[in-house]
DNA sequence: AACTACGGCAACCGCTCTGTA
DNA sequence: TTACAGAGCGGTTGCCGTAGT
């Protein structure tokens, strides 16, 4: 059973307001206050949907609507920072604006911030650091990242994390690491599980539980990118399936990054303070 | 000067949430 | 408890101005 439509479309006009338009709603709203949307268009003599006169007072008429750019030093870095919080909740992040609109800050993150953030190496959806496996040395040295942990972890995952692996070890230049990573990816195959799960405490983490393994082969199953568990220790206990992270078909991997700070339990010497963003 | 491509933004669409009878 | 209406929200679309050729 379909929804009756908010209105009846009929006869009603779609597309820009005009100044006149603009003008009757606000006089009206001015006067009567915003009530039931669904009879001001036809008290205030609007040949509108209630709902387009909503959003035409709450996006552009209303008194309180700050207009113009953003300021970089201010608003800007409180959408980045909220955003890392909250997500694409756009009112909750418009509330703490004043004088934004959610569509307002929803337009400039994905025509400004968005594409400023990717130019910059982190990803706009998880805030995360975005890297290039070609050039997984880059994570190597800027991370001190314990690989040989990595391994050991993935392979509880998803047996075709061994490609990835591959990958990886291939991808590095030093031949005594590409040999270290394989030696230890191989004495983990033929590790039991118990033992598995004990790698996995010794570096502060849940074994890989149901849930995010299902996940992990149904998507893999689906030919979509693979799932990989990044050896990050959440301080809020951050659940297990929280930790997964898409493995990109760009060739590209993403680092997870629920909060403004994140450290990676395996090295005790990688600590991301929230990635920097420059202009 | 004319055309095309692109970016920014206002507005719409459809779904979800919430209150009420 | 259920059905419905109204309001709110996030994603998407399409128009318009501008830069590039």
């Amino acid at each position: 059973m379909g929804r009756s439509p908010c209105c009846d479309k009929t006869g009603l006009k779609k597309g820009p307001w005009t100044q006149e338009e603009d003008l009757k709603l606000t006089k009206y709203i001015q006067i009567h206050g915003p009530g039931s949307w669904r009879t001001i268009p036809k008290n205030a003599g609007l040949q509108r949907c209630g709902k387009s006169c909503r959003l035409r007072w709450t996006n552009y008429l209303r008194p309180d609507i700050k207009r113009g750019r953003f300021s970089f030093e201010e608003e800007e870095e409180i959408i980045i920072q909220l955003h890392s919080v909250l997500g694409n909740k756009w009112s909750a992040i418009a509330a703490r604006l004043p004088g934004r609109t959610d569509n307002e800050i929803k337009n400039y993150w994905n025509t400004n911030i968005r594409k400023k953030l990717f130019h910059n190496g982190i990803d706009p959806v998880t805030h995360a650091p975005h890297l290039d496996l070609s050039d997984l040395s880059t994570i190597l040295n800027l991370a001190q990242f314990n690989l040989s942990n990595l391994l050991s972890l993935q392979t509880l995952v998803n047996p075709d994390v061994s490609k990835l692996v591959t990958l990886l070890a291939s991808s590095l230049s030093n031949q005594e690491n590409q040999e270290m990573l394989l030696n230890n990816h191989i004495n983990t195959m033929n590790q039991s599980p118990n033992q598995q799960t004990q790698n996995c405490n010794s570096m502060h983490l849940s074994p890989p539980s149901s849930q995010p393994l299902d996940k992990a082969n149904a998507v893999h199953e689906n030919d979509e990118p693979y799932f990989f568990y990044h050896l990050v220790n959440f301080s809020d206990q951050t659940s297990l399936e929280n930790v997964v992270t898409p493995f990109s078909n760009d060739n590209s991997v993403t680092l997870p990054n629920h909060s403004p700070q994140f450290t990676t339990q395996a090295s005790e010497n990688l600590s991301f303070s929230r990635p920097g963003f420059e202009v």
